[in-house]
DNA sequence: TTTATTTTTGAATAGTGATTCATTAATAAT
DNA sequence: ATTATTAATGAATCACTATTCAAAAATAAA
């Protein structure tokens, strides 16, 4: 017998992330994937079915991983809807400035797997969505936040505002911080333009 | 001599965002686009020098078209800022409405063209996004919109959010009525979701 | 008509890179 | 030690499709 040394699959993903950050998916090449990772081109297929496998997987942790956090800041009680969808919207961009390539591969790549209707990744996404939406429901019950919103609207116009931020953000980070971004959203998302 | 037939690089166009929009940029065939747009495959390269100048032809058009009606929009000077506002988000959303095919080459290949930093797409995008910001300038003098927001950040946090929102619409039409959205959209602009 | 010029064609080319698989290497069990 | 089993390798395969280009077709001019 044989074990597996390392881990080659996790490897494999840190990997992916740098390399289709910094060329894209689609002109990603799995050879270089495999050398970024210290590994055989032919050892990437011993651990992914294939490309699309890849991403997809790195789709799944990001998701997954907000997931749980969110899912304490939604739950936490002592907060106000208000405060809570200010901490969420702080866990968002908490996880995309520890990680600037995944953040690129976020923006990038989204719509790509949105469009493959891949299951496992709608069933992540949507559940991910659905933390915010209960806690906006909240707010319009306790009469905090407008009632005339649609939900369905409102947590797609948010995130995709968001991950427009983040793309510009990321192609050129001194010109437009981060922070300066957050701030923002949390004060369009409050209040709109108007005083 | 002989003379051009037709209008084939008006056809080809045409096939391309039909051929982009059902199968994405990137699965696209030339082939398949000559194949729709009823000539031969030798004559897409007649008219175009390659795939990507297509896809860039079709965002120039699109841009190009919108500025010119946004121009005149937000140069009326009997309408209130936000009431200029408001006809901007009218005119995006009609553009799209009228053409749905172009909306989803639009959500879906922007970034794309954004990362390939072709200049004639640039320009146009950052001429179309500056219109908006002059209104929202006038508003803030006006002392109608608070001046804590940046320019920056509110611009590409709209269009993001409106792109977003676009691609949910155009995967499913009757889920999602775009008449919805811009009221929406406008609603969210204005007031955040603060009662 | 005939010739010259330009358009149109689509089969052939050519480059690419995802994926495979026969082989080699490493470890566990006997 | 020896054998069995699984991991790892990377060169070769194979499919795919953007692009080219020599030939054919159409029209204008002579």
């Amino acid at each position: 017998m044989r074990t597996k040394e390392g881990n080659k699959d996790k490897d494999i993903l840190e990997a992916a992330v740098k390399v289709f950050a910094s060329n894209g998916y689609h002109k990603a090449k799995i050879s270089k994937i495999a050398e970024v990772a210290g590994v055989a081109t032919g050892s990437v297929y011993v651990y992914f079915d294939n490309k699309e496998s890849i991403l997809l997987k790195i789709f799944e942790q990001l998701w997954g991983k907000l997931f749980i956090e969110l899912k304490i800041v939604a739950e936490t009680q002592n907060l106000s809807p208000l405060e809570r969808i200010d901490a969420m919207i702080d866990l968002v961009f908490d996880v995309f400035t520890e990680n600037p390539s995944l953040a690129i591969v976020f923006v990038n790549e989204q719509n790509h797997l949105q469009q493959s209707n891949n299951s496992a990744f709608t069933n992540y996404y949507e559940k991910f969505l659905d933390l915010g939406e209960d806690v906006i429901k909240e707010g319009m019950k306790n009469g905090l936040f407008s009632p005339s919103i649609d939900l369905n609207v409102f947590r797609y116009y948010l995130l995709g505002g968001i991950r427009n931020l983040l793309q510009h953000w990321a192609q050129d980070p001194k010109e437009f911080p981060l922070n300066k971004i957050r701030q923002n959203v949390k004060l369009l998302t409050k209040h709109g333009i108007q005083k």
